[in-house]
DNA sequence: AGCCTCGGGTTTTACGTATAACTAGAAGCG
DNA sequence: CGCTTCTAGTTATACGTAAAACCCGAGGCT
């Protein structure tokens, strides 16, 4: 019952060691044609859900009957080669040790399988390196991609392609985008200022990524602005790799320094922060009785130290979800919806009013 | 020079929306053989390299300068339908979010891409859903699939597709599996036992996942037979999903359980570990001092809590590295040579003497 | 009765590639 | 010189699917 043999293959013996293109070739819609008596052609169209008033109801549950009796599959090479077209988006991302990455290709897979669509990932190098051909690591043709903090010789290899472009988490006046999709950043910084200018600090430092990104210019920017109105208010800046290591590094080298005496460390990242965090207790200073950090991102990470991190909660899942959407629009020929994905300060244990 | 226009298409204008299958139809190795005056078969003989001595120099030169100016690319969909194969293979894990699963992806793709293959992912749902149809996710047919920790039902869904199968982290028995590839992770719980029988702990609680993989059988056994020769040595065994909350819930309640107060706690994973850290302190107990606590795999999070998390380190990129090359190996029709992932204990803040 | 429509199919073709089978001229060779 | 062999190609075909174009018998209409 759970398989047909009429193709006389043969598929119990040896079969895992698969010489060849492929042990016992796939049933396709032509055995199943035959097995329902019926052309080819009509199979597809069953198959395609497209008979709406061409094929009977009698003919079309023959067709389905035997190919599920035959285990048919359509091959999808065909398919595509037929329509040109691959149903298959690429996702640009630096890394998926990165949890915000991992997480925005959670969503992205999740609105590209409502849509029927495919999901290739491609690893940009991460740093500076240009991603050298970021199509000659997809084995399908694309239909679009979807690019995160992307090096722009890398986005230049796309536009080449003439392909539709979304870009995550990235500067939105980029050519060649035709939408951007970003997390309301500025205002989750603008956020973190307020709430620590409402405990009494003055005196910052911004931790943030050594790579310069968009992301990194709005958040200095929005930390900027929020600072001007108070009086005394100074930001100092400095960047690290985004590891803890790299952090705690940084952190105790500023905070060496002689002069300008932070009360508060502001970080892009809750990896960064979390760096931050060691280094104070390394240099024998309270978190946060003695200093206040916070974070951005909340990964898993951040309510597994101790204290837990005061951070800005990205919603990366639904960046993910918004810029499927944003791609399916395009590709629909529609234009793309814009989305807000607001963003929330979740104060947790490591700010405090600062010392007077 | 960077891309000729001999097709007539017109690609600056409007062209993000795309509307139907592609706008400006791509150059085809057709359009390539006419530009440089030579047959279709001529132009797939030079692309393929495989024109020894079937192709002079000159010809060969001539149809590369017209693919490039042409912008030539395959059309992927009809190599793969023409050659019965797909040069892609599936990669099954539960969740990226899972550091331990981006890293294994991340070896896993490092190796595909020096074989030129393609990596597609399917993220099986967690828990106990039994994964409805992996196919169905790929935009691609596939050629192979490394599976890791799987519901056994999706499984059969794959063995009915009669693809090479290879198991990452799993049970080495599995029927219909090709080959499997395992971190000597009874190794590392030995080392685990070992280092904290010498540090004199005796009663002992095992905190792991509360998904029933065989990868929790084998460490339970690999710390039960490394506790027998001891006098007085116990453990007690506690589940929990693999997050911090729910590992310190887990420990809280454990602790607060009469008889058996564990001098130690094993645990399966480094976020069940930081969770029972949180516990710990929460109980007014000092880790090391008064309890020490061991992880598994070394991930981030491990030198983000303090103190630094005592861990086993796993190597999941090589697990990965390893996993794909098994699955070439049986692509290619050969047995795939078995390669050791030894793991190593790495002995940081969390563990220290037992309390007399 | 002759013509049109329409349901329910079938025949045919095209998508772009890889490669087997063939060809034609030149060169080797006994 | 007549044969084979080699070089450098070309022609033809198949892969599996989707869909456009065609086809045929039965009703409906005037």
């Amino acid at each position: 019952m759970t398989s047909g043999d009429e193709t006389g293959q043969r598929r119990d013996e040896r079969w895992p060691t698969a010489r060849g293109p492929r042990a016992g070739a796939r049933a396709t819609s032509r055995d199943v044609a035959r097995a329902a008596g019926v052309s080819q052609a009509t199979v597809s169209l069953v198959m395609g859900e497209k008979w709406r008033g061409r094929v009977s109801e009698r003919t079309a549950e023959a067709v389905r009957s035997a190919a599920r009796s035959l285990g048919y599959r359509p091959n999808l090479a065909a398919r595509d080669l037929r329509l040109g077209r691959t149903r298959t988006v690429l996702l640009v991302v630096p890394a998926l040790t990165n949890e915000f990455f991992a997480r925005v290709h959670t969503g992205v897979v999740r609105v590209a399988r409502e849509h029927g669509l495919g999901v290739v990932l491609y690893l940009s190098p991460e740093g500076t390196g240009p991603a050298r051909d970021p199509f000659a690591s997809a084995s399908a043709t694309l239909d679009g991609v979807l690019a995160s903090s992307m090096a722009a010789e890398a986005l230049g290899a796309i536009r080449g392609g003439g392909l539709p472009l979304v870009m995550l988490d990235s500067d939105p006046g980029h050519e060649g985008a035709s939408a951007t999709v970003n997390p309301e950043i500025a205002d989750g910084m603008r956020q973190v200022a307020e709430h620590l200018l409402g405990l009494g600090h003055r005196r910052f430092l911004h931790l943030a990524s050594d790579i310069d990104t968009w992301t990194f210019r709005v958040r200095a920017r929005a930390l900027a602005e929020a600072l001007r109105g108070t009086d005394g208010a100074m930001v100092r800046t400095e960047r690290a790799p985004l590891t803890v290591a790299d952090g705690l590094r940084a952190t105790e080298k500023a905070l060496a320094e002689p002069g300008h005496r932070p009360t508060a460390i502001v970080c892009d990242d809750d990896v960064l922060a979390a760096g931050a965090c060691k280094a104070a207790r390394r240099l024998g200073l309270h978190v946060p009785a003695d200093l206040s950090v916070t974070g951005f991102t909340d990964l898993a990470l951040a309510t597994a130290v101790e204290p837990e991190l005061t951070t800005v909660q990205l919603p990366a899942e639904a960046v993910g979800e918004a810029g499927m959407r944003a791609l399916v629009a395009v590709l629909d020929g529609r234009p793309p919806a814009p989305e807000a994905l607001p963003v929330r300060l979740v104060t947790r244990g490591t700010t405090a009013y600062a010392r007077p």
